[in-house]
DNA sequence: CTGAAAGCGCTTACAG
DNA sequence: CTGAAAGCGCTTACAG
C-alpha cells in the first residue's frame, strides 16, 4: 500500500534540458515538435520507465475516460455477459470500466452511485436492484454532466437512454407457442412487480391468453417465485390444486424453471406430455437438463455492446418508438423438448 | 459526452466567505473546524449539490483508491465469482475496481496492464491469458509502486503474492477417489501445459497413480482437451481404443466433462458403471446432469475475498510454505453419481 | 479555529 | 518549434 516516486514529464524534461510542455506535446503526438526532439523524448521516456499519470491528465483535460457500471450481481450469467459486451467496446475506445455490485440492495446502490459521481465518470450504466422503489438517486446524475444509461431493470419514469429486452413480446411468443402446443391451463411464475421486467413478462402472458380467448385463472398466477427454491415451492402448490395446470411459464428465470422440472420429476409427472415448462434467460444448463428446457435468449453480450455503442453515438435509439430514447433488443424464443408436445 | 461546470469547494467557500481550505477540512471531517462552520459547510454543499472530485483529491494525496483486475473473461463462472468476491471487500474499503478482460490474448493483456499502470492504480490483480508465454509485462509493476497479486493462472517465476487453488492436491484426491471406486484405467484430459494450473492438475493425476502403484498409460493422456467440443473429441478417440479407459478425469473443466458424458451417452456406455467421469470447477450444471457429475469446487468467491484481504493486510500468506508469498485455497472434491460405482 | 500558499502531474493557450 | 505561465480541484504543512 506504499507508493513510490515515479518519473514525471519534468524528469524527462530536466534530463534533456527541455521544458515540460515540449515533453507533453511530444508524448501526446502533437504536431508542434521536431522529429529529433520527439525521438529523444520517447527514448528517454522509455529509459526512465515513464508512465503517464491519467489522474493528472484527466483532471487537467476536465474529463475522465471512465464509465461506471452498477449491477445487482456480477456473478450472474446475464449481468456478466452484459458487462463483457460493454467492456469489449469501451476497451476499443480506450475507456475504463468501474464495476460495482449493489447486491440487490437499494441502499448499497445509492452508495455505488455516489462513488461513481465522485469519480466524475463520464457515464453511468445501471440495472437497478430488486428492492427498487425510488429513483431519486438517479435524478441529478445528468445535471452533473454524467450520461446515464439504464438497461434491463429500469426506472420507467426517468427520462434516460434505456436498453431493454422486449420482455412483453418475448413472453407473448413463449405463451403463444405453448398454447399452440395444446396446453390449456398455463400457470405463471411471476417476479417482484416493482421491477419493470417482471411486469412486462406478466403483460406478455396476459396478452397471449387474451389473444387466444383463454380466460385468466387467478389461482394459476404465483407471486414472487424467482429462485429455484421458490419456483419449486410454487410448483408443488400448483400441482396439488384440484385442477392443476398443464404448463408452467417460469417467467422469472431458468432457475425457477429448473425448480419446476425437479418437482415434476419427483412427483412422477411427465414433461412435456403432462406438463409443459418454459424458462427465461437461456442459461447454459437449460440445454442439458432432461428434457432440455424451452427458454428465452436475451442476447446479453450484444445488449452490452449496444449499451456502449449508444454512449459513443454509434448506435441510435429506436426511431418511431413511443419512447424514442429506448433501444429494444429482440430476445429469441429457444424451443426445446420441455414444451414440445406435438412432434 | 459533454461535461458541465460542477460545484467545487471554491464555490462553497465563496458563498460562505470562507477559505477553500476550511471547506476541505470540514468535508473531510478534520478536527480543526468549529461545529458551526462545519454545519454551514455541509448544508451549503448539499444545496449546491457538491460532489468531491476524486481525481483531484487522489492526485493531491498521491494515491488512488483503485484496484485493477485483469482476467481472461469476465463472463466465465469462475472469474465472475472471483471478481464478485474481490468487489465485496474492496467496496467495504471504499476502493474502486477497474475491470479488464484479456480475452485470452497475451497482446491484449499487455495493453490492459499499461492502461492500469497509467491509471496509477494501487494494485493489479491478474490471472493470465491462455497463450501465456512471457512475464515481462508484469516485471516492473512493483517498481512503479503498484502491488501485484496473481491468482489461479500465474507466472510461476515471478516473485509476487499469489492466491492459488491447490490444484495438485485436489486432482490427487479426485483420482484417488476414482481408484478407490475400483477404476483401473483412468484417462486424463489435460489443458495447455504452459499454464501452471494444468501442469499441477496433471501432476496430481500422476501422483495418485504412483501412490497406488498404477503405471501411467501414455495413450490415455489427451492433450488440449479443454472445451466441451475438444473433450468430446478426445473421448471418442479414447473410447475407440482397443483397450479403452474405464474412467476419465476431465481436469480442464466441467465443460469438457460434459463433452465426455454426452459422447458416452451417445455410445451407450453406462456412467458410472462402465465409465467414471470427474470434472473440474463445480459449474452449476454438474449437479443436474444425469448422472450428476463429480467435480472440484474452487471456492471462487472466497478466493476473491482472500485476494482482496491480502491486499489490505487482513490475510497473510501461508507460513512455513515453500513459497511464503502464496495463499493456497483448499478446493473441495464434490462426489456425485458419475464416479460412484460402489454403493 | 481560519487563512494564504504551495503543489500533486499534467495540458494548453499565449508569446516569441 | 520551444518556453513560461496558468490552472484543473483538491489537500496540507505553516502561520497566526
Amino acid at each position: 500500500m506504499k507508493s513510490q516516486k515515479r518519473t514525471t514529464i519534468y524528469d524527462i524534461a530536466k534530463k534533456l534540458n527541455l521544458n515540460a510542455s515540449s515533453v507533453s506535446r511530444a508524448l501526446n503526438n502533437s504536431s508542434n515538435v521536431s522529429e529529433a526532439t520527439r525521438e529523444l523524448i520517447f527514448k528517454t521516456a522509455k529509459e526512465l520507465n515513464y508512465k503517464q499519470n491519467s489522474l493528472a491528465s484527466n483532471l487537467r483535460k476536465g474529463h475522465n475516460q471512465t464509465i461506471g457500471v452498477v449491477v445487482p450481481r456480477i456473478n450472474q450469467n446475464f449481468f456478466a455477459n452484459v458487462i463483457a459486451g460493454i467492456e469489449e467496446i469501451t476497451y476499443q475506445k480506450g475507456y475504463n470500466l468501474i464495476i460495482c455490485q449493489s447486491n440487490e440492495s437499494h441502499a448499497r446502490e445509492v452508495k455505488c452511485i455516489n462513488t461513481l459521481t465522485n469519480q466524475h465518470v463520464s457515464c453511468i450504466i445501471i440495472s437497478v436492484s430488486a428492492d427498487f422503489e425510488d429513483d431519486s438517486h438517479l435524478k441529478n446524475i445528468k445535471e452533473q454532466g454524467i450520461q446515464l444509461i439504464q438497461f434491463d431493470r429500469v426506472a420507467d419514469q426517468l427520462d434516460t437512454l434505456k436498453v431493454l429486452n422486449d420482455n412483453e413480446q418475448a413472453s407473448m411468443e413463449a405463451v403463444t407457442h405453448m398454447i399452440e402446443q395444446g396446453y390449456q391451463r398455463i400457470a405463471l411464475l411471476e417476479g417482484p412487480q416493482n421491477l419493470n421486467i417482471f411486469r412486462q413478462r406478466k403483460a406478455g402472458y396476459l396478452a397471449a391468453l387474451k389473444k387466444h380467448g383463454i380466460a385468466l385463472i387467478p389461482e394459476l398466477v404465483m407471486e414472487n417465485a424467482w429462485t429455484k427454491e421458490l419456483g419449486a415451492e410454487a410448483t408443488r402448490k400448483l400441482l396439488n390444486l384440484p385442477n392443476p395446470p398443464d404448463a408452467i411459464f417460469a417467467s422469472t428465470s431458468d432457475f425457477s424453471a429448473l425448480g419446476v422440472l425437479e418437482i415434476a420429476t419427483k412427483m412422477g409427472i411427465r414433461v412435456p406430455e403432462d406438463l409443459g415448462i418454459c424458462g427465461y434467460s437461456n442459461e447454459a444448463f437449460t440445454e442439458i437438463t432432461s428434457p432440455a428446457i424451452t427458454t428465452i435468449d436475451q442476447h446479453s453480450v450484444q445488449m452490452g455492446k449496444t449499451i456502449a455503442k449508444l454512449y459513443f453515438d454509434e448506435a441510435q435509439p429506436n426511431e418511431g418508438n413511443p419512447s424514442a430514447n429506448t433501444v429494444n433488443i429482440q430476445p429469441e424464443l429457444i424451443i426445446r423438448e420441455s414444451t414440445l408436445r406435438k412432434k
